[in-house]
DNA sequence: CATGAATGAGAATTCATTCAT
DNA sequence: TATGAATGAATTCTCATTCAT
C-alpha cells in the first residue's frame, strides 16, 4: 500500500519533483506507520525519521496529524478499492453463472484479505470514533459500492433466467457477505498473526457461491 | 456494559465493600473510558477522575494500564457473549422451524448490534495489534462458540428432516452471517452515529433466514 | 546484618512481645532493602511489604526514612564493628609477634570484607553528601577506634622491644592499611559480584604483616 | 571536572558549534548534579534548567538518564585518571629514590584527593550496585593501572639497586596505598565537609614513603 | 491499633507543534 | 527551504506521608 507515484526525474523539473518526492517519501513512510501502530500510537517524529525528512518538512506538507493520517486513508482506500470494484463492473454473462461467479468470488475474497488491506479495516474501524467520516468513505468505497455494482450485474443475470430473486440489492449483499464473512470475521478479530492459506480461501468462496446459487440460483 | 457488582450495602459488610466498591468504580469507569476514546486516547488519570478515586487506588487494583484494559475487555466479553450462547443452547424444534430461526435470528441480531457491544468489537479489532490476545478471546466467545452451538443444534433440525447441509457448521456459519452481516460490517465503519433502527435490524434478520432457508431448507 | 533480637516469646509479655517483634521486623527489611537497592532506591512500601506490616505501623515506630535509615545504619556499624575492636583488645604478646600480627590480620580482614559489610560501607560512602554524620561515625567505630586501640597495643609490644616507631598511632594505621587497603579498595569499586577467595584474603593479610615488620619490627 | 570543551566562538563554525555547545553545557550541568546529589537524586528536569536547554533537547543528545550518567562518569574517569598514569610513567632514577618517590607520592596523593575527584569515586562506589561495570572502569582506569605502571617503575629501580623485594606489583600496590589509605579512607566516609589540608596531605606522602623505604629500600 | 485510601507532588519520557537559523 | 532546538503540556507510574475506618 505505501506506494509512491515515483515521479519520472525525466520530465519533471528537478525542483518540483524533490519536494514531491519527498511528499511521496512522507506518505509511504506514515502509511507504514499508522497502519503498524495506529493514529495515536504513531508519532510525527517516527514519521519524519522514516521518511529521511525533517519534520518541517512534514508540516510543510501536511497542515497536521490528522489531515496527515486522512489523507492516506482516503487514498488508500481508493487505491485499494478500485481494482474490486472494476472487476465486478467487468462481469460478464459467458453461460456458467456458477464458474463465473466462482472466478469473481475468488478474485474479490482474495483481494480483500490482503493484509494491508485487512489492516487498513482494522485501523478504519479502530479510529471509527476519532474520524466518522473515514469509515463513511472505506463502507462507500468498499461493500456499498461493490455492492451496487453487483446488483446491476445480478439484475442483467436475473433478465437472462441465470438468477431468481425479489431484491436485486439484498441478493447482491447476500453473495458478498456469503463469500467473505467467515474468513474477514475471523482475521479482523484474530489479527495479522493467523493468516489465512490462499487454499482456504477459495474453498470458503466456493461454499459460500455453492450457498448462493442454492438460495438465488435458477430452478 | 459498565455494571458494577452493585454491593448491597445492607447485606454486604462494610470493610470488604468498601474496597471492592471502589474496584468496581475504577472498572466503570474505564470501561466507559475505553469504549469512548479506545487505548491510547484514554488516560489513567481520566479513569481516576471519573471514578472519583485516586490514582494510587487504581495502581493498588490494577497493577498497570495493560493489565486494566485486559481485565475490562475480557470481562465484557464474556458478559456479553453469554446471553447470545445460551439462547443458541435453548434452540429448540417447535415444528415450524422458519418460526424458531427468524425468532432466533432477530433476539440475536439485536444483542450483537446494542451499541455498547459494536464499540467494544471495534476496540477490540483497533488494538489487534497492541492485544492480540484480546481480539481471539473476543472471536472464540462470540462467533466462534456460537456457531459451533449452533451447528449443533442445527445437526439435530437436520435428523429431523427440518434442514438439510453437507456440513453443519458451514451451514451455521452461513446462517450467522446472513443474518448479521450486513447490519454489522455497516455499523463497524459508520461509526456509532448512524445507528440502524430495529425494524431495520428485524428485516435483516428476517432476510436472512429466508436466504438460509432457500439454500438449506427441506425440500 | 539484618538481626532481629528474637525476643523469647516466653518471657515477654505478648503485647509488648508483638510490637517489638514487629519493630524487629521492620528493621529487618529495611536493612536488607537499604543494602540493596540504597536509599532513594527503597521505598517506604516495600519496607513494609517485605516486613509484613503496615505503612502506618512503620511510621509509628520511625518518625520518618530517614530516622529509620540513621538507625539502621548506627546498629549496623556498632554491631558491624564490635567484633573487630574487641580482637584488636585482645592482642597479648605470645613472644611470636609474627604470628600474634598475622592470625590478628587475618581475622580483621576476613571480618572487614563479609560481603554484607561492604555494602553497608559503600552504602554509607555513597550518601556521605546525604548523611554526612554516618560515614563519621562509621569512620570512629571502624577505622579510626581500631587503629587508636591498636596504637596502644603497639605501645607495649613496643616497650618489650617488638617492635620500633616513632609515632604508634601511624604504625597502627600503617599496619591496617597495609593488611586491608588492596582487597577493600577493590571492592569498593569492583561491587559485590567479584568477591575475593578467602584464600586470597589471607595471602594479602600475610603480605601485609611481612611488609609491615619489614618496616616497624625488630632488628 | 565539569570541564566543557569551551568551543572557541571565534574559530569555530557557527552551526557545527551550536549543538555541541549544548550537548557541552549538558554534560557539565549533569556531571555538577550528579556529583552533588547521586544518581537518583538528580532529576532531568534539573539537569535540564541548569543547562538552560529544554528537556527535549537533553533527550535528543542522550538516549535516557542511564545513558548520560555512564558517559559521564566514564568521560569523567578517563580525564581524571590521566595525570596520574603520566605521571608515574615519568619516573626517573635521579640517583636519589627518597626524593625520587617523595615527590611523586606527594603529587599523586594531592590529585587523588581533589575534592570532585573524591566525590566522583563516592558516587561510583555507591552506585556499584546500580552500575556496576562504572567501578570496574574506575578501578581499571584508576588505582590498577597506576599500580601496575609503578610495577614497571619499581622493577628498573630494583635492577639498579634502589629498591629489594619479591613481587614488583606487590611492592607498587603496597607503595600506593601507604601513601594514600590514610587520608583516601577517611576522606570517602567523612565526606566532603572535612577536607584534609595539603600539609597534612604532604606529611602523610612522606610517611607513607618512608615507611616504603623501610621495607623495601635498600639495605 | 492497623489497614486501605487519599494526597499532592514529582519522577522519566514522549507528544504535536512552532521558532530561529 | 529545511534543520535543530524549544515549547509546554501530557503520558505512565512512584513517592513519602497522612487521614479515615
Amino acid at each position: 500500500m505505501p506506494v509512491s507515484p515515483t515521479p519520472d526525474p525525466s520530465t519533471g523539473g528537478p525542483e518540483e519533483t524533490r519536494s514531491a518526492r519527498k511528499r511521496a517519501a512522507i506518505l509511504d513512510a506514515a502509511t507504514t506507520l499508522f497502519l503498524r501502530h495506529g493514529y495515536l500510537g504513531t508519532s510525527m517524529d517516527e514519521i519524519a525519521a522514516l521518511a529521511a525528512v525533517s519534520k518541517q518538512t512534514v508540516y510543510k506538507h501536511f497542515a497536521d496529524k490528522e489531515t496527515l493520517f486522512s489523507e492516506i486513508v482516503t487514498n488508500t482506500v481508493s487505491e485499494a478499492s478500485e481494482p474490486n470494484y472494476a472487476d465486478v463492473l467487468g462481469l460478464e454473462d459467458s453461460g456458467d453463472v456458477d464458474a463465473d461467479l466462482r472466478g469473481l468470488a475468488r478474485r474479490q475474497l482474495a483481494r480483500v484479505m490482503q493484509p494491508q488491506l485487512l489492516q487498513l479495516r482494522r485501523l478504519v474501524i479502530g479510529e471509527a470514533g476519532r474520524f466518522p467520516e473515514l469509515g463513511r468513505i472505506f463502507y462507500a468505497q468498499g461493500p456499498e459500492r461493490t455492492i451496487a455494482t453487483l446488483a446491476d450485474a445480478f439484475t442483467r443475470l436475473a433478465e437472462r433466467g441465470a438468477l431468481r430473486f425479489e431484491d436485486p440489492h439484498l441478493a447482491a449483499a447476500h453473495f458478498n457477505w456469503l463469500v467473505m464473512s467467515i474468513p474477514l470475521n475471523e482475521a479482523m478479530l484474530c489479527g495479522p498473526d493467523d493468516p489465512a492459506t490462499s487454499a482456504d480461501l477459495n474453498r470458503y468462496a466456493d461454499a459460500g457461491v455453492r450457498a448462493f446459487l442454492a438460495a438465488y440460483g435458477p430452478g
